[in-house]
Parts: structure tokens; sequence; C-alpha cells
DNA sequence: TGTGTGACAAAGC
DNA sequence: AGCTTTGCCACAC
């Protein structure tokens, strides 16, 4: 039997479950331009504590064209990591800064993070509460 | 059931 | 302003 292409691209197939599922909902009404941090996104799904689990989320994002990820930064305004890890963070920054987020210079932190953080999500009741 | 993991966060220094 | 520490959570195994 062959090996499954994600233990292959070293990722798992999480997209399936129903956290990162309703994490991934949220994550593509983030319009262009915008950005919010792991923990908002958390905060809206109503488990403040979960940034972390959003991070994870983020890290086994399968589908990128419709799940901007890019758009999810540290609660600091730091890029964070991006693609697996702190090597794609220079691409995060670039990415970004094409949709128009300013940063500070020479820096990974955005500049006037709040100008820029994206809190305001739609969440239907159904959303929430199918398991 | 219990343990280990990680694209985090807030507080402490 | 930049560490380090500690707490957090969902999920895989």
């Amino acid at each position: 039997m062959n090996k499954p292409i994600e233990e292959l691209i070293g990722k798992k197939n999480l997209s399936a479950s129903p956290f990162f599922k309703k994490v991934y909902t949220l994550v593509a009404q983030i319009p262009e331009g915008k950005v919010s941090a792991y923990g908002d996104v958390a905060k809206a799904l109503g488990i403040s504590g979960a940034a972390r689990a959003v991070g994870t989320a983020m890290a086994n994002n399968r589908d990128s064209k419709h799940v901007p990820c890019h758009r999810i930064v540290r609660s600091d305004g730091n890029v964070g990591f991006y693609k697996g890890g702190p090597e794609g963070s220079m691409e995060k920054r670039k990415r970004l800064m094409d949709e128009g987020i300013e940063f500070l210079e020479s820096s990974l932190k955005i500049k006037n993070f709040d100008k820029f953080r994206y809190k305001k999500f739609n969440i239907s009741l159904q959303e929430i509460t199918k398991s």
C-alpha cells in the first residue's frame, strides 16, 4: 500500500475534524487587506484559549486557495510562521504587503496592527452548533 | 484513557 | 523592547 499523500508532504488530514472546519470557515471571511490573530479566530468560536489549536489548523490547511491562512498573524502584530514554519515568514510578509498591509522597517511586525485587524466574524448559530 | 505536539498568548522579568 | 515561562486547546496515536 502506498502511503497517503498527506504523510508524504508532511501534513496530516486534520481538515475534516469539526473544529478545523469551523476555523477555515471563519478565516475564509477575512477580506484582502485585513489580518486577524490566531486568538481572534479562537475567540470568535467562543473558545478564547484555543489560539494554539487555530495555529495547528492553519499549519494543516489544505485549501489555501479559499482559506487565506497568510492573513492570520500573532496577537502582537508579528506575522508568525507560514507554510510549516519560520522559513515561510518572509513570504507571508510579502503577501500581506502586496495586499496593502504596512510593516515596520526591516521587521516582521505589522505597523498599526489595529488598523488592519479584523475581528467581526459572521458566525451562524448553525456553524457553531453542528458538531 | 493517557501522552505528546504545535504557524499561540499573556504575564513576568 | 526583547527574552523566557507558563497556561491553553484540539487532535493524533
